[in-house]
DNA sequence: ACTATATTTGCCATATATTGGCAAGTGTAA
DNA sequence: TTACACTTGCCAATATATGGCAAATATAGT
């Protein structure tokens, strides 16, 4: 398990390819592409399923390394102890069971 | 379990008040309760020591409460399933095993 | 129906954070 | 010292979030 910029690092390697040739199919420039991988700025979200499909992996799980790099940035940030991802679990289970009740189908 | 605004209500009618007296000891006026509670703003995390003072509870509990409500949005945002927390948790611990490796404390 | 109280919502100006990109910097190897 | 890959600082443009007023909507008592 790795951070999202190490996780783009890794896969960029893999395919030999520089900053710059990288960044090209999704029209991101190079300096960009350092930032992403050093987790300076995020990769832009819109880019995800393009990014998906390049690296030839499943969205959603791409997805979610790409969203729970979001959350562990926020618990840090506010120092928080891991248990508050189970804390968050639990709140959405919760959340999920009262749309549920509510006819709210979407999630 | 409930959502961070829900707890608020909740705690607010225990103690009997209505949002504007809820609201007095930290400065924050009636609306904004009212949004805090049905989630459409967030109470300000400079006033979050202090509500846990008045509400008699421990701060990093509260804090975990208040952060996961954050983190819990963010994933929906995204609509992502829950495994997602655990994902997170795993690159928290990953990072948190990086940084000790090279020397920063903090966490 | 009328009043009073409590709460919710819409709107908007302000503050805060994030982005994208250029220019300048570092590092490394030929 | 040149070439290449990468990193960082800075800043303008954009997007998000916040706080508060005014108006709308309950809800309950008379």
């Amino acid at each position: 398990m790795a951070t999202f910029g190490e996780f783009l690092r890794a896969e960029r390697n893999k395919k030999g390819l520089n900053q710059s040739e990288f960044g090209q199919p999704f029209g991101i420039i190079m300096t960009e592409i350092s930032k992403i991988e050093n987790g300076r700025k995020k990769f832009p979200f819109t880019c995800l399923e393009a990014l998906a499909q390049f690296l030839g992996q499943n969205y959603s799980e791409l997805k979610n390394l790409y969203v729970a790099d979001k959350l562990v940035e926020e618990a840090h940030k506010y120092e928080c102890s891991d248990v508050v991802f189970s804390v968050a679990e639990s709140q959405s289970k919760y959340l999920k069971s009262k749309n549920f009740k509510q006819g709210k189908i979407k999630f």
